[in-house]
RNA sequence: GGUAGUGUAGCCAAGUGGUAAGGCAACGGUCUGCAAAACCGUGAUCGCCGGUUCGACUCCGGUUACUACCUCCA
């Protein structure tokens, strides 16, 4: 059984899918107007290992996505560097793209833009007018929030409240042409020339940043969907709103299980791209050159904890993950010396670690646990190799076994074994005969040479092991 | 002010009503021609106060610190 903590509920739920073995997901995706921070790779990673670790109990997993690709940010933007708001969107969502595939995150099913589903929205809109839930003002479409039983208990605010907290704010030029100050718009009146619109009914004009999910959410999976998850700061109001249209259009239950994952924090502050204290993941893989490390570091904490990140966070998961590795690479190298056969012990353990693994990822996605599981097959592994005798189908296991568990994290290339140059090849051979003949100055020559170019050596009873920098 | 959450060894991070997983770093040792890798060993009484209990870090009350949300934000 797998328990998800639901945002809705705040606790733990078993989760049962609406269809049997199939799971239909939306998760939020950026506002591209910039390169993403690690704080929105966070989301994406979290959600990427929450639909693999699905995919590895054998769910087939729908995952749907969307980018936001219009909206005051993108203008704004487009009109600072003179060009157009499909410019700036497409810029930035194949940066999302380059971005993300190193991270091995998997590209969502259907990943869809704001723009190619106007009609969609206009629909939409249409219907929410239509059953009194909307309503025209200037060009502008305003959900009527109060007129929605229910609406806020996502974020648990109280309605009353949330007024009282937010009356000192609402004096934007908005506020003058809703019926009350908590609805919010589901279509925006865009009378400006050269700025980017659509036709409608009630003018030109361009969505509301809420309806988007709502309608590829409908369009693309159901009325009703398993998970919808995002950043813990779009329960309110944007997950709140999108709640209300959509049950307000279907009159059915949006989501089931609403999946909210914690920040990045900076010093104990919030990354955000407003408070100006991001890194961009562009940046961070450009002068980090192993994006496994990213992935791994960010897969140390449960999702909805925060993560704080310092420059010695990433050094000191590089070396966490290190030790993965290496365990890895030496049961690689230990599999030409294994004899035929099965250990038996081996596999227990093997069996109860994986079950360990199922068992924390069971327990809402907590990776830190399942973690735990994966460095016990290692301490294993560590162990084993140190045997003067290993049995190949006991090794071959545990390579499979633990690349299988890391690949849930989306970490893979476990093993960095590649081609060799010509040359580095033969500096190999040359040193195993060096020590064949006990020249060791020889040997120590050539450990260093191999070092300057990229090979690292090590001796073993076994014999010479090596591997890429 | 309201709401949600967090405070566990130098660092990251789990966890449970019965005397604290795992990892990184550090130190000592083993192995090694040297090295590397690995292995072995060494560390915390869980923000603070009080209560419940045979027993709490884990439950309850209070207190304090930090963070986030309360209509830009993953």
């Amino acid at each position: 059984m797998i328990y998800v903590y639901n945002t809705l509920s705040l606790k733990k739920e078993v989760f049962k899918p609406i269809t049997t073995g199939k799971i239909n997901m939306y998760v939020c995706g950026p506002t591209v107007y910039n390169y993403i921070h690690i704080g929105n790779a966070r989301s994406a990673i979290a959600f990427d290992t929450v639909r693999r670790y699905f995919e590895y109990r054998g769910y087939e997993v729908n995952y749907v996505s969307n980018f936001t690709d219009v909206d005051d940010k993108i203008i704004n933007r487009a009109q600072k560097e003179g060009i157009s708001e499909l410019a700036v969107a497409n810029k930035y969502a194949e940066a999302f793209h380059e971005d993300t595939l190193p991270l091995n995150i998997k590209p969502a099913t259907i990943r869809s833009r704001a723009t190619e589903v106007i009609p969609d929205i206009i629909d939409f809109v249409k219907d929410l007018i239509g059953k009194g839930y909307a309503y025209e003002s200037e060009g502008d479409v305003y959900f009527r929030a109060k007129k929605f039983k229910g609406y806020g208990i996502l974020a648990h605010q109280d309605l009353a409240e949330m007024e009282a907290n937010a009356a000192g704010r609402l004096n934007d030029d908005e506020t003058v042409r809703k019926e009350d100050p908590v609805d919010f718009a589901v279509w925006k009146n865009e009378p400006r020339e050269g700025v980017i619109s659509w036709e409608s009914p009630w003018g030109k004009g361009r969505p509301g940043w809420h309806i988007e999910c709502s309608v590829m959410a409908q369009k693309y999976l159901s009325n009703t969907i398993d998970i919808h998850g995002g950043g813990i700061d779009l329960a309110f109001p944007h997950h709140t709103n999108e709640i209300a249209q959509s049950e307000a259009r279907t009159g059915q239950k949006f989501v089931n299980y609403w999946m909210h994952n914690g920040f990045v924090n900076v010093n104990n502050e919030k990354m955000s791209k407003s408070l100006g204290n991001f890194t961009t993941l562009h940046d961070l893989l450009s002068t980090y050159d192993d994006p496994m490390v990213i992935r791994y570091l960010l897969s140390t904490t449960q999702y909805r904890r925060p993560i704080n990140y310092e420059n010695n966070t990433v050094e000191q998961a590089r070396l966490e993950l290190e030790r993965i590795r290496t365990a890895y690479r030496n049961l690689l190298f230990r599999l030409d010396s294994s004899e035929l056969g099965s250990d038996g012990k081996v596999e227990v353990i093997i069996e109860e670690q994986t079950k360990a693994f199922e068992q924390a990822m069971n327990d809402d996605f907590n990776t830190p646990n399942a973690l735990a599981a994966i460095f016990e097959l290692v301490s294993l592994a560590n162990t084993y190799t140190k045997s003067n005798v290993v049995k190949r189908n006991s090794i071959q296991e545990l390579l499979e076994t633990i690349s299988k568990l890391m690949s849930v994290f989306g970490i893979d290339g476990l093993d960095s074994h590649a081609d060799l140059t010509t040359e580095q090849r033969e500096l190999l051979d040359m040193r195993v005969k060096a020590r064949q003949s006990h020249d060791f100055t020889k040997s120590d020559l050539l450990r260093n040479r191999l070092k300057e170019v990229g090979i690292l050596v090590e001796d073993t009873p076994q014999g010479q092991r090596w591997y890429k920098a």
